[in-house]
RNA sequence: GCCGAAGUGGCGGAACUGGCAGACGCGCUGGACUCAAAAUCCAGUGGAGCGAAAGCUUCGUGUGGGUUCGACUCCCACCUUCGGCACCA
């Protein structure tokens, strides 16, 4: 027999697939019921040039899915496709020339010849590119929906400004506040801004998650992401003004000790105190300083400052007047902007109240008890929240409320490489939606999109200037584009139609097809991404173009790979290439040490010592099933049960089981390996063939070349096509087994024991065992207790 | 501070519903093959102690308690590491 040449045998199957068009999955016929499909999708690449191993595993894992689920007969759609907007490709052209269309599209070759030589199940016809103007066409046609539908809105909001480039910096370029090229201190800027309103649905998203299989620390994150917190509004009024100030707390208990009330600068009433106020040079002056700062400065700096008004407001408690201060711990976008200050029970408020001298008044005791507090005094803190809340209401002071933490998600850039956002901005009319039939609004292909002040369309004077598509009049496009989160929102539902040129997809396939059966990506997209597609999915499906409510049913987050093996750094540098060391140690090596190296969810390191290991695997593998068909060249497997039989019927059992159910990818592997070591010892024993051809049929999701290769050389056909093996129960049912005896829960002995025999049968053989008799020595056994099939425990 | 996840040999990890701790692999040790090396194959490999040997004893899953006939697994407290949020009122 040749040796093991994976480089060959990997060339030759690839080319066999494509030629059959094996992983090409054809859409449903009309009328065809959805039951037997399911959609495996992994998050879709940045096309950064080259693959690293983080996609490897990503890709892989959902590969071994589809290749399992396909031979359980399910009709599996796994597609792929090119986050390719966005700013690394920008950077890029910016920094070494060339346009971003270009470089973006010269990695997207290379990606996929680097996917493809890792033999990845890919529907390469379904493939979909964000910077397509046949897709962003339809991202636009989106934006229009949401905008008709309110949920897009324009408003003024803080940039990262910096000065010296006199550009906008996406939050990625800001490195410890300073500008990522130039080293300037970046200020906050306000510009205006495009928004979805997500807040909108915060409510949706936290209740939906029960809908959804995906793993608790996630849900967690978007729940402290989201924060959710229930309280109360209550008015403060300031008489001289006429006005009632809301404020948000989660403490209506603590009314009465509020001793102060505090806007943050930013606050609309405070330009009206400060006119009031005889304090208004000092207040202007502080409310200009802390509006300079940007969110974390004000966070990090050690004092509260503030400055006082001069006004008072009343304490809808107490009716007592309580002064009115400005300052920058309060901030503008939680709650109301205002905050009742109790000093007694606050941190923040108490060291305020110190630093000023304020007065702080203790209205809730050690044992959790409230005094001071007037009739209500007494009750515990969670009756006097209902209590209070509920003479606030009566006399309308007060009400219940819910805050979120979540805010608007703002994705105007300031930036070229991105989609055009399709709204132009009318003399006349104001801010006007481009007509459905007039997209796309096409990217235009600029020379020079370097940032300068303001966003790079902006300079393109022929394609900023158009007609209002209302009244005819002058208009100017918007120069923003959008976050590429807004295009990575959908694109899940554009795979099931992405050639339609009438609308973004079909109901009926998306209907078929969707929601995402099982979704794999990083965990890092927790409040990004997973997030916003689950925003879009609930507003399309209110707008009827899908019928469900979440986009991903279940979710798995891959585990970070380091790659830096004592090894691997002296001589490569740390990091090589996967295709690379596909061209070292075979694409099927590189796949299946991925996934062999620990739980898939799990952090991991790839060490070359360890693609080495499986490479001989592999090998062994190549010589084990090979000695195994000369032995036994009859392909019929042999009828009587054997060792080699029952050994490849438990690992069926166990590689289905941790596969389908457990959705463990490192175990199944080392199923196969003790497989092929049982068949080691003696490739000519009965059942060798069944053996061999069950760890063939059995890595193949994993290692499908040299799966085929063997396959074919065992004398059969289209192994990605055989249907799943199914393990039979009768070959897994023993007659004997292992007895365990313990004594005291410590093991002592072992005896072969008949599976037929009775609990007191098992309890005299382990109590006639010697080593048992040495142990007891004489003691009384008091009780024996027995588990069927497993052990006997006497306790002494 | 709040929320979440995880701590098992020299290393990556296995042990799923409480029932033989360390599967599988790496590394290491010894042997075979070889002029030699690589590759390959065979055997051994948690610690300590006892034994000429077969083997036996004992300790052992971050720490301390608890529940149980029996705990890596369940409960309580703590320590450490990692991740998310954080002037959030």
């Amino acid at each position: 027999m040749e040796t093991y040449d994976p480089k060959a045998i990997e060339a030759k199957w690839q080319h066999v697939w494509e030629d059959e068009r094996a992983f090409y999955v054809d859409n449903p016929e009309p009328g065809e019921q959805p039951g037997d499909d399911f959609y495996m999708l992994e998050m879709l690449p940045y096309p950064s040039g080259n693959l690293h191993m983080g996609h490897v595993l990503n890709y892989t894992l959902g590969d071994v899915v589809t290749h399992f689920k396909r031979r359980q007969g399910l009709k599996v759609l796994r597609p792929m496709g090119w986050d390719s907007f966005g700013l690394p490709a920008e950077n890029a052209a910016i920094k070494e020339g060339g346009h971003p269309r270009e470089i973006t599209e010269r990695n997207i070759a290379n990606i996929e010849r680097q996917m493809r030589r890792l033999g990845w199940a890919i529907d390469w016809d379904r493939v979909i590119a964000a910077h397509d103007p046949a897709y962003y066409r339809w991202t636009q046609w989106l934006f229009l929906k949401f905008f008709e539908k309110g949920l897009v809105y324009r408003k003024e909001a803080p940039v990262n400004w910096c000065p010296n480039d006199q550009t906008v910096l996406a939050n990625e370029q800001v490195i410890n506040g300073r500008c990522e090229r130039c080293g300037a201190v970046v200020e906050s800027r306000k510009m205006e801004q495009w928004f979805f309103r997500i807040t909108a649905y915060a409510d949706a998203l936290l209740k939906d998650h029960e809908l959804i299989d995906w793993p608790e620390r996630t849900k967690a994150i978007q729940r402290n992401w989201i924060g959710r917190s229930e309280g109360a509004e209550l008015l403060f009024r300031i008489d001289e003004l006429d006005v009632d100030v809301p404020v948000f707390t989660t403490r209506p208990d603590t009314v009465f000790g509020a001793t102060f009330f505090v806007l943050a600068p930013e606050h609309p009433l405070v330009d009206t105190l400060v006119e009031r106020s005889p304090k208004a040079e000092e207040l202007r002056k502080y409310v200009r300083t802390a509006m300079a700062k940007r969110g974390e400065e004000r966070a990090a700096a050690d004092e509260r400052t503030g400055v006082f008004t001069g006004l008072y407001v009343t304490n809808p408690a107490t009716d007592a007047p309580i002064p009115v201060w400005v300052a920058d711990y309060v901030l503008m976008d939680y709650g109301t902007g205002a905050i009742m200050a109790v000093p007694g029970h606050d941190e923040r408020d108490r060291q305020f109240a110190e630093r000023y001298g304020l007065p702080i008044r203790e209205v809730v005791d050690e044992d959790g008890a409230l005094v001071n507090s007037g009739q209500f005094t007494g009750l515990s803190a969670e009756e006097a929240k209902r209590a209070i809340l509920e003479w606030l209401g009566e006399r309308g002071r007060g009400r219940p409320a819910v805050n979120f933490r979540l805010r608007d998600w703002g994705f105007s850039r300031q930036r070229y490489w991105g989609c055009p956002i399709p709204i132009v901005y009318c003399e006349r009319c104001g801010i006007v939606p481009v007509p459905e039939d007039n997209l796309p609004v096409l990217l235009p292909e600029v020379e020079d999109f370097r940032p300068k002040g303001k966003p790079p369309l902006a300079s393109n004077e022929e394609w900023l200037h158009a007609a209002c598509p209302r009244c005819g009049g002058p208009a100017v496009r918007e120069a923003d584009t959008m976050d590429t989160f807004v295009d990575s929102s959908w694109y899940f539902l554009r795979y099931v139609d992405p050639h339609n040129d009438q609308a973004p997809f079909e109901r009926r396939l998306v209907d078929f097809w969707l929601p995402v059966d099982q979704y794999v990506g990083g965990i890092d997209h927790a409040t990004g991404h997973l997030l916003y597609s689950r925003f879009f999915v609930k507003v399309l499906d209110e707008l009827d173009l899908v019928g469900f409510r979440e986009p991903f049913q279940r979710l798995f987050h891959q585990g970070w790979v380091r790659q830096g093996g004592s090894k691997m750094s002296k001589s490569r540098g740390n990091v090589t290439a996967p295709d690379e060391l596909a061209d070292m140690y075979g694409a099927d090596a590189v796949r299946l040490y991925i996934l062999f190296v620990g739980p898939a969810d799990q952090a991991m390191d790839w060490t070359e010592e360890g693609v080495e290991g499986i490479a001989r695997f592999l090998r062994r593998l190549w010589r084990i099933v090979g000695e195994a068909r000369y032995a036994s060249p009859d392909p019929q497997p042999d009828p009587e049960p054997s060792l080699l039989s029952r050994k490849a019927h438990e690992t069926i059992a166990r590689v289905s089981d941790d596969i389908g159910r457990r959705f463990v990818f490192n175990t199944p592997i080392a199923a196969v390996m003790e497989l092929v070591n049982e068949l080691g010892r003696d490739p000519a024993a009965p059942g060798a063939r069944f053996a061999a051809e069950t760890a063939v049929s059995l890595i193949q999701p994993y290692a499908p070349h040299v799966a085929e290769e063997l396959w074919s050389r065992l004398g059969h056909e289209r192994l990605w096509e055989q249907p799943w093996p199914v393990a039979d129960e009768s070959q897994l049912e023993r007659e004997t087994f292992e007895l365990v005896i313990q004594v005291n829960g410590k093991v002592r002995d072992r005896v072969e024991a008949s599976v037929q025999e009775s609990e007191e049968d098992l309890v005299a053989r382990a109590t006639a065992s010697a080593r048992v008799q040495a142990q007891l020595d004489g003691r009384e056994v008091r009780q024996a207790i027995v588990v069927p099939g497993k052990l006997v425990n006497l306790v002494v």
